[in-house]
Parts: C-alpha cells; structure tokens; sequence
DNA sequence: CGCTAGATTGACCGAGCAGTCAATCTCGTA
DNA sequence: TACGAGATTGACTGCTCGGTCAATCTAGCG
C-alpha cells in the first residue's frame, strides 16, 4: 500500500487549500486554485476529499479539536483559573504566530461566518466557549472575580478581544510581531481579571 | 418627476437586500431572491444598483457613517471619555436593537469579512477603531486610564468586545432581551474601564 | 388626449466553476 | 516480469446566476 504516500498526499492538499483560502477567502478560492498551489490536477482534490467544503470543515475541526484539547488539559494540569485562561489565550495567539494561515482561515471563515460554516461548527465552537465560562466560574468561586457577571458573558469578552487581536493582525492593522503577540496574551488576560476583580467596594453604581 | 416614488423603490428593494443578506448571507443571495422579497423583477433592481455588491456597500456605509458621526458628535459634546466610550457602544448596541438586521450585515458580511469587504471598507472601519482610541488617549491624559497600554490596542480591545457581544446575539448563543443589550454595554465600558485602570502599585508583572 | 421619460418586466445570454469519469500511469508484490 | 489496486489526469458536463436589453407600461404634462 502507498498508504502513507496517500496521506502525505491528502495533507499536502491540504495544506495548500489552507494556503488559498487564507489569501482569496473560501468563496473566491476555486478548487482549481488548490489543485494547482499543490501541484496536481483538480480531479484528484476529488480523490481526496468529497467537496470544498469538506476541505474547510477538515481544516477547522482539526485545529478546533487541538484547542479544546489543550484548554481540556490546561484544566486539569494548571492551578490557577488565571493560569488556565492565560494558557487559553496563549494557545490561541500561538496558532496565529505559527500558523497563521490555517488561523485565519479558522477565525474569517469560521469562527465569524454566522452564516455559513460559523452556523455549521456552532457546537464546537460553543464548546470552547463554555470552557472558557467554566475558568470564569472558577475563579468567581475562589474569589477573583466578581459573581454578578455571567461567565458566559465573560466568556464572550475573552473571545471578543483575543478574535479581535487576530483580526488586527489579520487586517494588517496592528503590527504582528513577537512583541506584540506576547503584549496580546498578557494584555487580554490582565484586561479582563482586573476588568473582572470584585467590586471591594468604593465606586457606587 | 416620480423621483420621491422612485426614491421609496429604491429605498424599498435596499430594505428586502438588508434582509435577505441578514438571513442568508452576502454570497447565499440571489439577486432574484432580493427582487421577490422586494415584490418587483430582477432586473429593476439594476435600474436602481450597479450591482449586488453595491447593494452591500452602500448598505453598510450609510450606516457606519452614522456610527462615525455619532461618535465624533460625542466627542464634541461629551464631558468624559468615560461617557464617550458609552456613547459608542450605546450606539453600536442599540443600532442591532432596532434593526438588527442591518447590523448583522454590518458586522457579518463587512466588518469581519477580511477577505472580501472588510477589506475594502478598511478606511472607514479604521476611522471608528481610531476615534475610540483617540477617547482612551483621552483618559489616559485625565490619569483615569493607565498610559502603558497602547491605545490602539485598546480600542481593540472595546471593539472586540462590543462585537462579540453582537455575535451572541446573532448566533443565538445568548438571550437578545432588552435587560442584555443594556447589560452589555455597560459591561464592556466598566470591563474595560477597571481593566485599563491606572496601575496604582501592588502586583509586580 | 397623445407624447415622452422614466419605471418595470422577464426572456435571454454567457461565464465561471464544482464535480464526474473514462483513460492512463505507477509501483509494490508475488 | 506481469498483474492489479490505487493514484493521477484533464476533458467534459450541467447548472447556477449575475447582468443585459428590447419591449411594454404608466403617469404627468402640454
């Protein structure tokens, strides 16, 4: 069997639409496109895979899966929720710094399509986002958050702002350098703890 | 001339483009799917619009125009870069509050669309992340904010936020009531507020 | 009333492209 | 070296849709 050559081959495929997508998008890439980033005729895309979309939903649930596997561990491993959600927010920056193209691919055509494949990969997506609440909740039991806050809604923070960061890097808005990825983490997770530490008391409202 | 008639046509078929965009998504629609929501044919849409993309462009500019001047009138007449910010996001919320439909297009099909129009509408989105930066450049002057985080990433940051918040609603993932929408904006202006508060001492790093 | 400009229609066109498939090739194995 | 399973090719198909346009309608005006 050229098994392991096939799958080589099935990853390279892969790898290549990862690559047109994040440059064209998943609407305007063509299967074509891919064949011809991976050097082989489109046929054989067909070979591989069933449809473009099955390409993405792949690409998406294989990176998806390694973030809540880390968050998952994270969970068990790590003492703190704050270590935990930095641990969350490191994973995530991380991805982009190594892989942007498959980050972006996850983020834009993803993660923020409500109405294509965001619809279609919701529970997954959910999923992470209750990990992220039950961090939220942790701490609120030990103390280091306020309990009058949803940790679903701070679950969404935490997203917004770690999306958001990727997006700037994406938009080319914000500088994606070693630096500034670093500041990210720390930034969003130092936000939204302090953001979130119990009211002691002082400021009425 | 019919002109006020053929101004409320116009008017009417942007109005069926807003929702069947919001319902399908930007690419999902057909032309002829606007045109029957419209109650007219196909082609009149061409009488009126270049083009489905133009539609879209439009759509999103009338409304992001009216976010920017919302908050540059704040800036004139607000007191406080606290209340500045509130301003914006009060009025980023309560646009999907009542016509939630034009801002899930707003934010689905442009703003977080960086492979097709959020790139195209870059200008006019960087001009609002610019001014909520300019509104934390604000606090920071006044001492109510710490200075050694950048403004730009904080208004990253506000926007992330905000939007997040929008995407739950959209993706039905949290309840779209009115005690959320008021809930939420003020989560994010006080998150953010305590979070980027000055750094009085204490925790070293 | 007719005339005209603009509104409205819907049949039609053509491009672009996802997906198919029969033919050919390659390579491990016996 | 001969066989065959799986890999690979690319010509071909069928369809969907955005956009065009000539024909028809309508309403205001002189």
């Amino acid at each position: 069997m050229a098994s392991e050559k096939a799958a080589d081959k099935r990853r390279s495929i892969l790898e290549a639409a990862t690559k047109v997508f994040a440059e064209k998008g998943f609407h305007a890439s063509r299967v074509s496109d891919i064949a011809s980033e991976a050097g082989v005729a489109h046929g054989l895309v067909y070979h591989y895979f069933d449809s473009k979309e099955q390409m993405l939903n792949e690409l998406f649930t294989d990176r998806w899966s390694l973030l809540l596997a880390a968050m998952s561990e994270a969970d068990k491993t790590l003492d703190t929720p704050r270590e935990k959600l930095a641990a969350a927010a490191a994973f995530i920056v991380d991805s982009y710094r190594y892989q942007p193209e498959v980050m972006k691919v996850v983020i834009v055509e993803v993660t923020r399509a409500a109405n294509s494949f965001g619809r279609i990969h919701l529970p997954e997506i959910t999923r992470a986002y209750d990990q992220v609440a039950s961090f939220v909740k942790q701490a609120q039991e030990l103390g280091e958050m306020r309990s009058d806050v949803s940790p679903t809604d701070a679950s969404l923070l935490f997203f917004g702002a770690v999306e958001q960061f990727l997006s700037g890097w994406i938009f080319e808005l914000v500088p994606a350098t070693e630096e500034e990825f670093d500041r990210a983490k720390e930034l969003v997770v130092d936000t939204i703890y302090r953001g979130l530490a119990p009211v002691t008391e002082s400021v009425g409202d």
